[in-house]
RNA sequence: GGGAGCGUGGCGGAAUUGGCAGACGCAGCGGACUUAAAAUCCGCCUCCUUCGGGAAUGUGGGUUCGAGUCCCACCGCUCCUACCA
């Protein structure tokens, strides 16, 4: 018998395969389509455990879809621009690109060793100018429609990097690599609209089905619908005297969802960036000191804002406002609670209804003035229906922002408050009536900036001209290229390299400077997986019939870590390009499955500076690849956590021997025509060998359902099963599975393929093996189509039921697989009628196939 | 603060969605083969037990003929998100 040796045979099936296409997308339209994706990897080095775990998923689907008689499109690129290649370049004194084309080669090697399915000739880069050419394209296109704009805005800059930061960048104010202060700055950057979606792709989350619900919930939080009103307050002079007819100018509007709150209302805040407020505090007593507020919090980062205690600081500006409801002229305060991009950046504050009122409140000695109470609230009584206001000062432990009665509210006293309820409803209408507010709807979703201040991304494809303005790069001009000599390591940028810069309008001809801010990463992987689809178009991006016919993906695959950005992105780009006419659908990703971690045996997170990293190149090395791929499908359910041991994998190397030989034997007996002596069968030969047909039917149903859901450990475990009923089948003397000529060489064989082709989507090459060289089976094992089953030849003639008494199992009786319920109570009584003498049968229920349970009492 | 989820043997995990808890595997123990070891094969493997049984799915209650699964409360853990008015 020949051995498994998976460190001969899979080098050698993995050049077989290459060189014939095996993988190759067959664009077989006679067939139905099944695209399988898996997000592509960020070239930072070689694979680590997490993608072994990502990409076998993968594999596995796209090659169960195959086998299923699927056209199947399972692709693998590169989201291949970003910093860490930008910084490897600076510290090497070499160029990104370098760094970034080795990693793919080492990684691709890897993905090969791990014998993944992928059409490498659709393999998608994304610094590859024939890629990012058509990223600028969509930029155009998207600011043809509207959907691109420029805006001034505070952004994180390092003085000393001369550069923007992400807000992951700022580490406790500080430049997270030279560690100098962080400024605020107002910069003119580029952002794509997509709040013009944002109710879109709210609502669209309902299609989707096979996505996991905390991912749709995160997306939905994410997004943040709030319906509310908008309250305008009319802003006194410098004096404190409100003015008799306010103009627009003495508006200044609020956003909330508590207009019920609004007779609480004891002060007024704006937001430190609140545009009007330098003007508004100009010549008044406290304006340097608002003035060093706004410095105060510009330092403030969005890291700290996370971390810190809270600690909310403000002052009061010297102006009031005058509230609409009640005409009542409270202070106007700026703080830092208060976020300027969410709402109108001012806010009215409820200490009594909002605990960050509440709590800035007390800490300023402001009035809290109670307007909303619980029915059982001992003030209650007091103040229940007292039309007249009487401004009582409370100090509760915390705000009251639950339901409850309105009380010294005006007209609304006694009426129901809280967050849709129908004294905010009665308030909102009353504003609508006075002309003092209405009803709206604020989204959380800012609209996404896309401009870096970094070499290594897509450059944005405009042209600053000093006559025409900002003007788009025309399409017969596309790609801009990023250029090659560039010496980052010098402190060059896009900014200072004259031969990018330097450019001539192409509007006027003038002499002109190019846009010098490139792409941010996201937008890259925002539609890749569109490209795959036709990948070496050079006049679109994609034909629209190729995108139609593969898209959406069936099944992407990938990590928890992406369940907002990427896919929310992704989601975007597909739905402008749907309104462009280039696709004819609404969501990209059909069903996602997103995968636990990979931890190591102890639970930790696998990291160099702990050095407990597990290096997949030397699992393969000393297991071979399917042995690696079988481990990781067996630790548990994908979507959960996964714990490596290297135990596991040596457990499941000694499986595929086992499972091997089990093979090699029923195909040695299958070709024993000595064996099948009809004659000579002994008592339940035949008996034996139906349960051996029974287990293999039974098993294939069971694996065929597991992968389909996504079940890939029971999947094995019911493998692992049909190898165990196997071997004791093949244990057997040969007088006891000597049945007749005709069926004994067949099942043998069936079973032996049955488990051939299972194996196929785990360990392709020890299938492959096995299919070729011991089955002798014609092509490529994973060309075969999977094994079918059939449910009634699954079934046992007899069954074993459990007999309970009182819900407590104290016998069992085995009776014919077809027998009706009468016959199973009266066995079922039978066999516990020892127990039952003397107590009254109240009750017998009869769960076919699995128990009877009769209900007695004394 | 908000959201999502989890809690089952020494360990990873099963349980057809309300029906015999612990499938399958790892580790461990015993045996066979072997001069011996490795490999392989077979068996045992939740706990207690007076060997009749009894208890058990984080804790306490509830619904039900029947609960790991559904409901309520509590305890513990994980992840995401966050001054969103």
């Amino acid at each position: 018998m020949k051995a498994y040796n998976p460190l001969e045979i899979e080098p050698r099936w993995q050049k077989i395969w290459a060189e014939c296409g095996q993988d190759k997308v067959r664009e077989d339209a006679s067939k139905p389509k099944k695209y399988v994706l898996e997000m592509f990897p960020y070239p930072s080095g070689d694979i680590h455990m997490g993608h072994v775990s990502n990409y076998t998923y993968g594999d596995v689907l796209a090659r169960f879809a195959r086998m299923q008689g699927f056209d199947v499109l399972h692709p693998m690129g590169w989201d291949a621009f970003g910093l860490p290649a930008e910084n490897a370049a600076i510290k090497h004194k070499s160029h990104p690109a370098k760094w970034t084309y080795a990693n793919i080669d080492t990684q691709q090697a890897s993905f090969q060793r791990m014998g993944f399915s992928y059409d490498w000739d659709r393999k998608v880069v994304a610094c590859d100018p024939e890629y990012y050419r058509w990223g600028q394209w969509i930029f155009l296109k998207m600011w043809e429609r509207g959907l691109v704009e420029r805006r001034n805005s505070p952004v994180n800059w390092c003085p000393d990097c001369g550069t923007v930061l992400a807000n992951e960048q700022v580490i406790e104010g500080c430049c997270w690599r030279c560690h100098h202060e962080v400024e605020k700055r107002d910069l003119t950057q580029w952002y794509f609209k997509i709040t013009d979606y944002a109710q879109e792709l709210l609502d669209d989350l309902d299609q989707l089905t096979g996505w996991p619900d905390r991912v749709k919930q995160q997306q939905a939080n994410w997004i943040g619908r709030s319906e509310g009103a908008n309250v305008d307050f009319i802003l006194c002079d410098k004096e404190g005297n409100a003015p008799a007819e306010p103009t627009d100018d003495d508006i200044i509007t609020v956003f909330t969802t508590r207009a019920d709150t609004l007779f609480g209302c004891t002060f007024f805040v704006l937001a430190p960036e609140y545009r009007d407020l330098p003007e508004m505090v100009a010549g008044m007593p406290n304006e340097q000191a608002v003035l060093d507020l706004i410095e105060a919090a510009k330092k403030i980062t969005a890291v700290e804002r996370a971390q810190g205690d809270h600690e909310k600081h403000g002052v009061f500006t010297g102006r009031y406002v005058v509230n609409p409801i009640n005409g009542e002229k409270v202070p106007v305060w700026v703080a830092d609670y208060v976020v300027a991009d969410y709402g109108t950046g001012a806010v009215m504050a409820v200490p009594c209804g909002d605990q960050r009122d509440f709590e800035f409140a007390k800490k300023y000695d402001l009035p809290i003035v109670p307007i909303i109470l619980e029915e059982g609230d001992p003030l209650f009584s007091q103040l229940n229906g007292v039309q007249e206001r009487i401004v009582t000062s409370v100090d509760w432990g915390e705000a009251m922002e639950a339901q409850g009665i309105l009380v010294q509210s005006g007209p609304y006293t006694g009426m129901v408050g809280g967050k849709h309820s129908p004294g905010e409803d009665a308030v909102v209408q009353a504003l609508e009536d006075m002309n003092r507010g209405h009803r709206t709807v604020e989204f959380r979703l800012r609209d996404w900036l896309i401009s870096r201040q970094r070499y290594w991304g897509n450059p944005i494809p405009a042209i600053h001209c000093p006559t025409c303005g900002v003007v788009p790069v025309p399409e017969e001009d596309l790609p801009v290229r990023l250029p090659e000599d560039i010496d980052l390591a010098a402190g060059e940028t896009l900014a200072t390299h004259e031969g990018f810069a330097k450019c001539t309008c192409p509007k006027c001809g003038g002499e002109a400077r190019r846009e010098t801010d490139t792409m941010d990463t996201f937008t890259c992987s925002s539609w890749y997986y569109l490209r795959y689809t036709d990948p070496h178009n050079d006049t679109a991006p994609f034909d629209s019939a190729r995108a139609n016919r593969w898209m959406p993906v069936d099944q992407y695959i990938g990590g928890i870590e992406h369940a907002i950005l990427h896919l929310l992105y992704s989601r975007f780009f597909t739905k402008v390009m749907r309104d462009m006419g280039l696709l004819d659908f609404d969501e990209p990703f059909t069903n996602l499955l997103c995968q636990g971690m990979v931890l190591d045996a102890n639970g930790e997170v696998m990291s160099k500076s702990k050095g407990n990293v597990v290096s997949p190149e030397e699992m393969i090395a000393g297991y071979g690849a399917d042995a690696v791929r079988a481990t990781m499908l067996f630790m548990g359910p994908p979507d959960k956590e996964k714990l490596w041991s290297e135990d596991g994998l040596a457990g499941m190397f000694k499986f595929l021997n086992r499972l091997w030989r089990i093979v090699c034997d029923l195909v040695g007996k299958a070709d024993d025509k000595t064996l099948y002596d009809a004659s000579a069968a002994a008592e339940g030969a035949h008996a034996n060998a139906m349960a051996m047909k029974r287990e293999r039917h039974r098993v294939v149903g069971k694996v065929t359902a597991d992968i389909e859901r996504n079940n890939f450990n029971t999947a094995l475990a019911a493998i692992m099963e049909l190898a165990n009923t196997t071997a004791a089948f093949l244990r057997l003397k040969p007088a006891e599975h000597r049945l007749n000529c005709e069926n004994g060489g067949p099942l043998c064989r069936d079973v032996a393929e049955s488990i051939v082709k299972m194996m196929a989507p785990i360990a392709p090459h020890w299938a492959e093996e096995l299919w070729h060289d011991v089955l002798e089976g014609e092509g490529s094992v994973h060309d075969q189509p999977w094994p079918t089953f059939d449910p009634e030849l699954a079934k046992a003639d007899e069954v074993e039921l459990a007999v309970q008494l009182n819900g407590k199992v104290k016998g069992r009786i085995t009776v014919a697989a077809d027998a009706d319920e009468d016959t199973i109570k009266q066995a079922a009584l039978d066999n516990v009628a020892a127990l039952t003498d003397g107590k009254t049968i109240r009750k017998v229920i009869v769960v076919k196939g699995r128990l009877v349970n009769i209900v007695a009492s004394a």
